[in-house]
DNA sequence: CATGCAGTACGATCGAAGTCGTACATAGGA
DNA sequence: TCCTATGTACGACTTCGATCGTACTGCATG
């Protein structure tokens, strides 16, 4: 059946698995604000993230690299951490790597419908 | 009846008089950023704006006094100005007022869901 | 142990935006 | 016509964020 236009998919939460290392800091789901998850994502670059990690995800969680953005690594990790203190996405490292993943369940509690619209944004239209 | 939990309230758009003064500048429908309208509601006196003309409005528009801030005049220019200009609010010249309303219908074609959220919003938690 | 690699930390620079004081414009009323 | 009230325009100050170079950390591999 195709999918119903009006049911809005609210993306899979995916399976964690069981020996993760902790997350970096973040706030927690009732300390999320939506005018500071807005600010996060009143920037293309850290839409693109979101909205790469929202519909490219088949593992589980995504280093700093495999998104191909062609900058300086410094300003990588800038707009990274921005998302993780709005509580946009979670980091945790894995040795040298620094993973992240969108809060789908967290964000779709507190904030229903707006990863629908990172979703459907495109760059430049 | 009691409003349906479920049932998303498009909110009204609120039928405007005939003899309207010409709105300020401000993008088109098919020029709204996404980006940008988060950019605009990245901000607490901003959300307050918008949320109260979303949720009291019982007249068509509002004068910049109506709302009652707290702040210096030119400080709440500033704020009106920026609201028009991501094209979340329409501004009207009538005499010496500058009367400002939410793009309701504009803001849930190209973002729906995104009012919702910005209704439910709550300062300072 | 030396080298390479992934990514962070720090600090400098630059521009955009928030804040506000002051001056100005206009309509309405005494 | 003068005064007042509403609100804008402009400019100064300050803070914040984006960008990026450079140095550093830690693992993995030879």
């Amino acid at each position: 059946m195709p999918a119903s236009p009006a049911a809005a998919p609210p993306f899979k939460a995916l399976p964690e698995p069981s020996d993760l290392p902790q997350p970096l800091p973040e706030p927690a789901v009732d300390e999320l604000r939506l005018e500071t998850v807005l600010g996060a994502l009143s920037d293309p670059l850290r839409l693109t993230i979101v909205r790469k990690l929202l519909l490219e995800s088949e593992n589980f969680d995504h280093t700093c690299g495999w998104f191909g953005f062609d900058r300086p690594k410094s300003s990588l990790t800038h707009h990274f951490k921005a998302l993780r203190e709005a509580g946009v996405t979670r980091q945790r490292q894995y040795g040298l790597e620094r993973r992240s993943h969108v809060r789908v369940d967290d964000l779709n509690a507190r904030f229903p419908g707006l990863l629908e619209l990172v979703a459907a944004w495109t760059p430049e239209d």
